[in-house]
DNA sequence: CCTACCGATCGGTAGG
DNA sequence: CCTACCGATCGGTAGG
């Protein structure tokens, strides 16, 4: 057993090679950040097959084999995408939740979160990870699959309640299945120059699945 | 100006190279339809880019250059994968449709059509076209995307009427877009084999969308 | 439809 | 982080 191969990308490999052209090129990180950055981008929009390494350190503003110095491989590109796209979509789910509030409140917030996730900055992450999951190694899908399980559990206490109280019609965990899907299908669709916007289409997902509250008691 | 180059691959073309081997091994498009058998459950399982026309060969029984005799092109094949796709499932469409059915009747024919036609036999192609349209040519996406576009427009009277009696609480268009992509969703987690049938998934969808009705008139 | 085979591309590495 | 460069793979074709 040996700790994951992302992981020791992460954390060893410093400076070896020549050191820092100037003073002022900080390699703080900033270069791996631009290289996933470019990656999310070049990977949503052709496919991580076919991007080329070579794309990628162009578009970050280095040559062919410059991407290995900062990553294993190609293939732990794309589970770093992945990776800061879920922890950055976790974040922000975490930051939708309050405690006591109520549920529908509750879920417009996640819904909200949700479309910011794949429709603000840094919008080519999570949809990487939606449809590039099949081009990660085991490890790696086990560890993004991880990830999204922690996400996809924040919205059950929510849709469980919203079923008790007769405001969702359907079992909590097939609507918890058709609600994602109908708001990650929206990277087919959502433009931001175009139709509705973000808060219009939050709108009409709330009141596609939510029904009237019940009159029954009190 | 000319015939575009996939329906010149599927009419011109006939036996010209060395004739059919055995009497009984008819070449009435049997192994063009293998073919794109094959393709579909490549494309789907691996993606366009990571499978390779050599996979396709063998997988449909032939060696390394024999699926050009077939299709002009890997992306020909994919072309066709697609269109076929489309045409079932367009075909399945008509066939859910009564003209002077109820609504709500017709929405449930609807679902339950589009999800024979993502979870039914010949279930590889039409995943194929949702996940892999990035990897056409322009001409062939645009003639995918008609018939796409005959596809949904299916749905909009059923969808205007519903939301017209309010049963249906959100713009019609939008309600569109979100049904389908909970529906297209569906591709990423419906098991056949475990949880749900396909007929509990689409109770559970349209309890999900479908408001109870107004007891305004009458 | 098979048997070679070509030309190009690509991930990754050496070595500085 | 750059400059070569290797080894393998792949789409497609010739020629029968």
């Amino acid at each position: 057993m040996h700790p994951a191969p992302a992981a020791v990308a992460t954390l060893a490999r410093r400076p070896r090679g020549r050191p820092r052209k100037t003073p002022d090129e900080r390699d703080d990180g900033n270069r791996r950040q631009q290289l996933l950055k470019a990656a999310a981008r070049l990977f949503r929009r052709k496919g991580f097959d076919a991007t080329t390494t070579r794309d990628i350190a162009a578009a970050a503003g280095m040559t062919a084999g410059s991407p290995f110095y900062h990553f294993e491989s190609k293939g732990a590109l794309l589970h770093a995408v992945m990776d800061a796209g879920m922890r950055a979509a976790l974040a922000r789910q975490a930051a939708a939740i309050e405690p006591g509030a109520d549920p529908a409140a509750t879920l417009r917030r996640l819904i909200r979160a949700h479309f910011d996730t794949l429709h603000g900055p840094g919008r080519d992450f999570i949809p990487v990870m939606l449809y590039e999951a099949r081009a990660l190694g085991r490890r790696q899908r086990a560890a993004i699959a991880t990830l999204q399980r922690d996400y996809e559990s924040a919205w059950e206490p929510v849709l469980e309640a919203l079923a008790a109280s007769g405001r969702l019609r359907a079992d909590a965990g097939l609507a918890r299945l058709l609600i994602l899907g109908a708001l990650n299908w929206s990277v087919q669709w959502f433009d931001a120059k175009k139709r509705a916007s973000l808060d219009e289409v939050t709108d009409a997902a709330m009141a596609l699945f939510l029904h009237d509250a019940k009159e029954t008691s009190a």
